[in-house]
DNA sequence: CTGAAAGCGCTAACAT
DNA sequence: ATGTTAGCGCTTTCAG
């Protein structure tokens, strides 16, 4: 059955030395600690033959560190999510931490529930996108010391350390982008969501819209109507009304793809005629036909970053000592769909 | 500072009982151990008044289970393994375990490590989409009883439970589709890799187009110029040197997009005129233009049935009392790209 | 009905 | 230079 697993007592049996000395040798801490070099090759040699592997509970339940990271995310099978975890797995392993993902689906109870969660897991640290009401549990976290970095969004008057990017900015540049290629009513298709870098996102456009003395064309879609499934139909209903937009700037990418099939559905050519740009990029929409014009998120610098902090915090006795608000840069990806095509 | 946290001891110590009475009290072991009623309410009242958390970590020491699983694929950032990460995650957790993701990148020494790693944190099961050469491991972990349920893939004359889906007949019938809609000479685009269920699928495929007399046309591109990016231009000289073909079969997502980078790079009206179908669906393929018919691995299903055995496994003494080989049909979803369109 | 105590495997302060 | 030992927080056997 399962094969008897060795440990440090079985291998100071084994050599007759105390478990201490083996445990020293394991750690590295044999020239520290003065154990002789015969002594220490031995330990070595033997710990190598069986194939010693430390249990990592027990060396967690006694140091308090787990070598665990926790990634909550909205969605993980979101594309943008999916392919940060990836990033952050692979920076995490190669400093020896395993990754646990999972997903809050901006919902506070089960933000709450998951943090608690594994707090009481010792988890070392914990990277989140935080849905909007767990304020004062994040609070909570820095206040007791965990190792925090908050994603996409952060919580105004809080200190704690967060990656995020200018979506103000972004979303200005790309409606500027919009009217030099002559778009004239540039509508922008978001959720009614009151996150941050949604409303972030909502006065870039208008403040890039008004600045040319252009009409603001603002179609909110309900949260809830927006996982319904819904959204498409709103949008057909929206664009149908509103038939002197001449482009559509979507504020995320789920929407995106509600709007490309209403565009379809309202008809086959529209979407060869309308300016369309949209949040978050994807494989897809550089053979989409027209290629579809998008603000991406570098996600290798977010993750990068993300690591940075988080490793930084992990060395530090108080959390407290770092403290960064990261923002970076969205890029526009210009493809066919923005471009004049009158 | 790290607000103190409750243990068994402390609530012992305030309301002056044994650590063993809280234990079980706390354990809903009251009633068996004939507890009184008095006092057992007097200990949920406490915990619950200062928020106890069992440490999951001692429980994981002294019982030797971790509540947490692993989820082993080639890549969690992959559209089909992130969309069934979730489906995973979320059964999981309303059955009160976590789920640990990991990328092996289909490489047997990443694999390795990685099993091993997670051996020595006690997890207490495994999902895993193994790489070509872990067999043995498998075998291993199988024999020391550990529950674990391969997906996608597995070995042949290894007995281990599996859920996987029928790729020969998967090609098989949609190659099938499109020779019904008149295409007579369909390529197949593949990998090299020797992983069975790619050969499954080439066999599939190659019988239809016997079955109907038609001709083969099988181009394997390389493994590592595929994930060099390179394969765009290898499947361009391929349909240029091949004319005659009038439909393609491409065997795996990833190809599907190089393949229609590469048709929009030779004629951009191509896509309207070549068969298209491919492997493994994506939401974005519902608005493409045309719309692209695609093999739909049921996701649902798969994460369904995946942690019905887990689960089952989790409960079992000796996991060899279950041998579930599960096979699952893929469904073909028809759009417009397979269509007869002369 | 309740409690004492062993022990899961490891680390590290404190002996010797 | 090496060993003894006390826990980390919890479960569970065995004794009252």
């Amino acid at each position: 059955m399962r094969k008897k697993t060795v440990s440090i007592k079985n291998i100071a049996e084994h050599l007759n030395v105390s478990v201490t000395t083996v445990s020293f040798v394991l750690n590295g801490k044999a020239k520290e600690k003065h154990i002789s070099k015969i002594l220490t090759q031995k330990v070595l040699d033997y710990a190598k033959l069986v194939d010693y592997r430390p249990n990592q509970i027990a060396q967690s339940l006694r140091t308090g560190k787990s070598k665990i990271l926790v990634f909550m995310v909205e969605d993980i099978s979101n594309h943008f999510f999916s392919k940060l975890a990836r990033i952050i797995e692979d920076i995490a392993y190669e400093k020896g931490y395993k990754v646990i993902f999972c997903s809050n689906e901006n919902q506070d109870t089960k933000s709450l529930e998951l943090i608690d969660l594994f707090k009481n897991r010792q988890v070392d640290g914990f990277i989140i996108v935080p849905s909007p009401g767990i304020k004062s549990k994040i609070a909570e976290l820095v206040e007791e010391n965990h190792p925090i970095v908050l994603l996409d969004r952060y919580f105004a008057d809080l200190k704690c350390n967060s990656v995020v990017i200018d979506n103000h900015q972004a979303t200005f540049d790309a409606t500027n982008h919009l009217i030099s290629n002559n778009y004239k009513n540039i509508a922008f298709i978001t959720t009614d969501s009151e996150q941050m870098q949604m409303q972030n996102r909502l006065e870039g456009y208008e403040s890039a819209v008004l600045g040319h003395n252009l009409k603001s064309h603002v179609l909110k879609i309900p949260y809830r109507e927006a996982s319904d499934g819904k959204s498409q139909s709103i949008i057909r209903a929206f664009i149908e009304k509103n038939n002197d937009v001449d482009a559509v700037f979507f504020s995320t990418n789920y929407l995106t793809q509600s709007g490309l099939e209403a565009f379809i559905e309202i008809d086959r050519n529209l979407v060869h005629k309308m300016g369309i740009v949209t949040f978050d990029d994807n494989e897809l929409f550089k053979i989409y036909s027209p290629t579809i014009t998008a603000v991406y998120q570098p996600l290798e610098e977010i993750g990068n970053k993300l690591m940075e902090v988080m490793l930084k915090l992990l060395k530090q006795k108080d959390v407290r000592e770092t403290s960064e608000n990261i923002i970076l840069n969205a890029e526009l990806k210009v493809r066919e769909s923005s471009i004049m095509r009158i």
